[in-house]
DNA sequence: TATAGTACCGGAGTGCCACTCCGTTACGAC
DNA sequence: GTCGTAACGGAGTGGCACTCCGGTACTATA
């Protein structure tokens, strides 16, 4: 599947890029940040950028994608804690700081749920079905409604951490959260 | 303030410009609609388009502003409804469909309703203000939580909105917005 | 350890975008 | 009618994601 080995110079220019990508996603966010500075960072031409990411979506799934199979990771971890810990609320905090981290990341996301297709899509649906067994795990304590679904719960993570993105106190988020699960109207 | 009245052909000018737009947003949405296209559309050179309008936003809000008017207008009759009736829930409602209805203005409104400048944010804030009063109206009749702020309901029906442009099945708002009313938690 | 074959590289180039500048046109005050 | 100037048209700019191709350098083979 993954071909012939690829060859020694090649290997390192991609490892250059991931760095120098990582490295100004964190710096100036991932809408903002540019191919050809990206390019420029690794000290290596655009084309060489464009051989090894087919775009720049294909780019942002490879810096991105490690922490988000970690969240499908931390579900499994998760579902073995102690029954006393709210399991769904600490998943969905994860999620959206992760999104959070990486700024004019939650568009590519959104995208990708929907589609499920692109570098991205495989990645975003391991996370869906994470969310849906938090949520079956979840229902049976009676911490979340039962017709709640897990795409559902998702897209809602999305926007709040997209809304996050766009106002500027990054602690409004856990605030959101609070209301979208308890609810706008009096308990 | 509105200084001199403008010379015919401008106007003329400004009123087909506001027609094209108007129609292109309708068709492509706001975020694909290119300038040069509203100008040509016009029967107007680019550099026309570009002194009545300083740049994108300012086009955006003058098209979209009428119906932003129109929502905290909307507010004030709600409020003289029959009781009987939830218009908070309604209003956020329509407030969502009238942020759907351009595509790709969410973006704008979010960072609008932030900063509170701009050709849009005198027109965010009064929306803003709409929520505050309809707000007190249904914490008055036990409809709302009562630590529930104006600004924090703009926030999420905003993002409920962004993430219903982005995912494609048009009836999620409305579902979306019973959840976060609701809350993700059993009533 | 020289050489050939080719995987890979560098960077100029493309098309599209929002946005600017300036020489020219035509409106309207007199 | 004529003149000052508001307003116009459109070529131009810089920055973006993305492409193409002539040249470079890695590695398999001897």
């Amino acid at each position: 599947m993954t071909g012939h080995p690829r060859r020694s110079d090649a290997r390192r220019n991609r490892a250059r890029l991931i760095e120098a990508a990582t490295a100004l996603f964190d710096e100036v966010g991932v809408d903002t940040a540019a191919m050809n500075d990206i390019a420029r960072r690794a000290g290596v031409g655009p084309g060489t950028l464009w051989r090894h990411f087919p775009d720049k979506e294909a780019l942002t799934a490879e810096i991105v994608g490690q922490s988000l199979d970690g969240l499908a990771a931390l579900a499994i971890e998760l579902l073995d804690e102690p029954e006393s810990r709210d399991i769904l609320r600490e998943w969905v905090s994860a999620l959206v700081r992760h999104i959070i981290r990486y700024r004019g990341i939650a568009t590519s996301y959104a995208r990708a749920t929907r589609t499920g297709d692109g570098p991205l899509g495989a990645r975003c649906l391991a996370v869906e079905q994470a969310a849906t067994e938090l949520l079956r795990h979840a229902r049976a304590r009676s911490q979340a409604r039962t017709d709640l679904t897990g795409s559902e719960l998702i897209e809602l993570a999305t926007a709040v951490a997209w809304v996050n993105e766009m106002t500027a106190p990054p602690d409004t988020a856990e605030r959101l959260l609070d209301l979208v699960f308890e609810g706008l109207r009096p308990r």
